[in-house]
DNA sequence: CTGAAAGCGCTTACAG
DNA sequence: CTGAAAGCGCTTACAG
């Protein structure tokens, strides 16, 4: 600390540019001259000081990633997946959380923390599209998740609707008549779970079947409580479902727990399907089938994205993408049963 | 983007010291003045560059988060955790991963993003005390978790010996005398799992027994794989264990998942105990008995801790403070089985 | 209560 | 290939 380009130009006997050529890599250094200087960057043990570099770059190197919460594996994988994409474009991460509350989302979309971020990735419940519009010139977003928005924004998701009708037909073809829907939320219809339960729609009346919305579960939040809370629900009535597709793998254990709770077997008496793949399904004592979201594309995919979008300099895109990664089955235990091997491992 | 307090202040035709005078609310200003100023503001829609005024301060006021990964849900809670401490003194976090690597570790330690960050937390896995040591200068550091070492810094862990003891004892007095140790890393006694592995000696001594080495089981790391793996070759062998101790949750959770597989029966065949209390060990099939460590406290106590050092302005502790937050025992159907309420919720 | 000026530590045209 | 100087947008003694 306290050693500058300064200090070190005068060690070197030479000015400040020449110094500042030879720590940004400059060629055209003669190379006594550069060898010179990096005598007294060592001998001084100079480390550029990234603030001062920021103000006058006008950029950062920091992007932020706001997720609903660190406490869904998804999320806390996710944010693993970023730090590493980042890392890939010499670029750090800020984590914030949002609870997924608009208040926070919308806080957090307007960039109070902007000129310390070059760009944001936020993973909204809440936010109105009308929050997005209301945006002033903060820095490229890049929105993830289910909520669809119409506003100049790149956006990266996978089909939820696709992906949710793959997993309603796995549990069709296993014989599965009466599939409850776990997770939608207390709310308007644009909210997340929308697609995925559109999806749950689509496949029962492709099948042939009429989608009966009494099996269709709402909960405050997609949590192993909620999951649980909504399952007990539905067992507490006359006419239990065969089966359940849970809007993501917590509500799903949450949903498993309460089963083994009451003596019933998964997946002969009521099978599980859940979305996500945190590798806690993996090793619950009945694993877990559910959709498989490729989380590193995601991850790398939005962080190309903003790079891509702070090297233009544009605040807003006035071509926004829409990119789809992949989203696969993954058969377990929970919808199969024992037999095969279960931890996927 | 480009408003500075110039503009601000040729708008409202008064200095920019006046400008500033507002932004940051120094009481002594007129009040038409301050009107005046904070409608320029509003107009042209400023905020202030906050890479600017850290350059001016020397501080960002952003503090830097290094777990091993966030991938275990301890650590997604803890950041969750210091995110929210950090808010209170208004810091930011960093967050980055070291995967417990050596190399890593180091590099984190010794500040490479120096000059970004005020502060540094960091739980590590491998790093030595002569790294610590080696560390020139960089910003004040807190240091988590189990590992200990002779270095000028504050640390803040729980009493893993006494925590151990506390958990071998429960299962002692549950009728168990085969108690197996998952988790001892295939590294140096200076390792983690090291004074949760000394408890485990101790407390069996303590009740009249003898430790049995062969009940010690080596892992790779700290995931539920690593626990499935001992797991598989603990009961491989002759003379299975009537109880395990785990270093962790995951570790507990994975050897459950055997166990099951097996047709064992938690807790009457084999009883389980982990170690962090993360939420899944509530909702597993069997709910886990575990150590709970008070994670909001170890939160709060590192950032406060931090907090004073930036203040202080020391690079390094004269006086180093080794912290002990609340570790208790959360029991569980694993060790007592059904029969008392199990998901804690 | 407010202004003029210096300076935090860099990078970058502009000269030479 | 290298130097002198301006400027990124703030804050802070120093005056008045």
């Amino acid at each position: 600390m306290g050693v500058s380009l300064k200090d070190v130009a005068q060690r070197a006997g030479v000015s400040v540019k020449t110094v500042s050529n030879v720590v940004n890599s400059y060629p055209h250094v003669k190379p006594e001259t550069r060898e010179r200087v990096q005598r007294a960057i060592d001998d001084l043990g100079y480390r550029p000081n990234l603030t001062a570099r920021h103000l006058r770059k006008g950029r950062t190197g920091i992007i932020a990633l706001a997720v609903p919460e660190l406490g869904n594996p998804y999320f806390a994988d996710l944010a693993t997946a970023v730090i590493d994409a980042a890392s890939q474009h010499d670029h750090i991460v800020l984590l914030d959380h949002t609870a997924g509350l608009r208040e926070k989302e919308v806080l957090v979309s307007q960039g109070f923390r902007s000129h310390i971020i070059d760009g944001l990735i936020l993973s909204p419940i809440r936010l109105e599209t009308e929050d997005l519009l209301a945006r002033a010139g903060g820095p490229p977003l890049v929105l993830l998740g289910e909520r669809e928005y119409d506003a100049p924004y790149d956006h990266i998701a996978i089909d939820n609707v696709a992906a949710a009708r793959t997993a309603v037909r796995h549990l069709i073809e296993l014989g599965k008549r009466r599939i409850a829907f776990l997770g939608a939320r207390h709310e308007s219809l644009r909210q997340p779970a929308h697609l995925r339960l559109r999806g749950w729609r689509e496949e029962i009346r492709a099948s042939g079947g009429v989608p009966d919305e009494s099996l269709v579960l709402a909960t405050d939040g997609y949590d192993r409580r909620d999951g649980a809370a909504a399952m007990t629900r539905l067992l507490d009535r006359t006419d239990p479902p065969d089966a359940v597709f849970a809007y993501n793998d917590l509500v799903a254990l949450g949903a498993m727990r309460v089963l083994t709770e009451r003596g019933l077997r998964i997946p002969e008496d009521i099978a599980v399907v859940g979305f996500d793949d945190i590798e806690e399904g993996q090793y619950a004592a009945v694993s877990l089938t559910t959709m498989s979201p490729d989380k590193t594309a995601i991850a790398r995919l939005a962080v190309d994205c903003l790079v891509e979008r702070i090297a233009s300099g544009a605040s807003t895109a006035a071509f926004p993408r829409r990119i789809l990664p992949g989203c696969t089955l993954t058969v377990r235990e929970s919808t199969i049963g024992r037999g095969r091997p279960g931890t996927g491992a």
